[in-house]
This record gives C-alpha cells, structure tokens and sequence, in this order.
DNA sequence: TAAGTATATTCGTTGTTGCGAATATACTTA
DNA sequence: TAAGTATATTCGCAACAACGAATATACTTA
C-alpha cells in the first residue's frame, strides 16, 4: 500500500480523533443540522464548534448548506457513520478493558489538574 | 452516547491517527511479526517504532509475546483490521478528493520545509 | 561475567492541537 | 444604513505528539 493512503488515512482518523468531532459526526447521523443547533445539544463555546465543523469540512467529512443566515451540516458518507459503527462494537466487546482505560483518563485528568 | 464512550472512540482513532502505526497495523494484518522485522521492513528508526508500539500497545490495539530475545506483536482484534477496510473503500469512493488532499498536504510540507 | 543482540524508555527540541477571547464576515430586518 | 443574529477566523497560550540521540533493560552466548 502506497504511503500516500495510510496518510489520507491517517488524516481522516485524525479528524475523528476527538470526543467533540465524533459528537458531531452522530449528532448529524440521523440528518443535518444548522451549527447553532449543534452548540446548543452539545453545550459548547461557539468558537469552539466552528473550529471543530472547520476541521471537518477541510476533510470533506461533513458538508455544509447556507440557508439564509444558517449554515446545515451533514455528514457526507455514510461509510462514516460505518466506520463509528464498527467501532460501536469493538468498544462492546471490549468494554472491560475500555472502562479501566477511561478511569485511566479520568485519573491522569485529575492528577494533572 | 455517553462522553465517554466518545473519549474511548477518540483514543482509538488518535492511536491509528499516524501513518506509520497503520502501516504496522497493516503489516501484521496477516499475522505477528517480531518488532525488528517492523522496523526493517518500515525502515524506520528503532526508537521511533518502538514509541509507535507502545502507542498501539497502550490502547491495546497490539498485543506482544516475548519469545527469547524478541518481542513478537500481533493485532488483538479483526474488528480494526475491518475499520482500515471500510477506510480504503471510503478512500475509493472519494479518490479524487483524497488525491486533492494529498497533493495539499504534500504542497505544505515543501511550503514549510 | 563480559560482549552482543533486541527492544524499550527518557530527554530535549520542534511542530501541532485545543481552547476561549476578541474580532470579522455575511445575512436579515428595521 | 444601523442594529441584530448566525457563523467563521485570528490570536496567544498551554498541552500534547513526534522525532532522533542517548541510555536503559532483558535476554543470549561466549
């Protein structure tokens, strides 16, 4: 396999490397969604969010449809949502291990703050 | 979806989010390889493989077995083995755009360098 | 035990990411 | 055109990630 792919591949997994970012992603599962509304179900700064959809559409993994003053975000690719799937059921299958990792975080979280 | 069900996805995709560790993970796709077989067949330094492994190993994407002098790595589930397939499918549906992206990325790295 | 081989860890540097505050842009309505 | 609303961008800073050089650990063989 070329390096080029592992590096689009890498980029794309990049982008989903973000509790923010997957938030997004399925939120926008079920179909778009104008930004506001995203900050608001999520609870964020705007800025914040815009920078996050920013990041998304620089790797086309959402698109986004101006409409008036708003701006519609859906998720391209359904392959996506595939790809968040699949890994559904790898947290499942691995949902012990998955919790002492997050109780990991949550210490190292703590520890440093 | 609780947030950290999010985070552990995030950890996920930020442990596969280097090129070269899907390079490893798509070398041992067919099985375990000892560390320095990595190493000669990425030709990569060993240190940097070896802070690579650990990546992977820490999220136990990898799991290693010590025989003698050698540490032999394998991929603990297929399930990731599946999320690199629906990638490359999702890569070619979109090829023209990756190979936008790429040429993007390549341009800033001469731009930077 | 000493030298050799395989792998892991630490260290210092450099580049990248994530955040909120501030600001800018684009559209709308008065 | 001015004020208002929705979204995007820029900035400065703190945290993090990646690299190679150096060093450490663990095993093996002489």
């Amino acid at each position: 396999m070329p390096d080029s792919l592992r590096q689009f591949k890498a980029s794309i997994f990049q982008a989903l490397a973000h509790p923010t970012r997957i938030a997004i992603v399925e939120l926008l599962r079920d179909g778009e969604l104008a930004a506001g509304a995203i900050i608001e179900r999520l609870g964020i700064e705007q800025a914040n969010a815009s920078q996050h959809l920013s990041v998304l559409r620089a790797k086309h993994i959402v698109t986004s449809r101006k409409e008036g003053n708003q701006v519609f975000y859906s998720v391209r690719d359904p392959l996506l949502i595939e790809v968040l799937d699949v890994m559904r059921r790898y947290f499942q299958a691995h949902i012990e291990e998955a919790m002492a990792m997050l109780k990991e975080i949550d210490r190292s979280d703590k520890g440093n703050g």
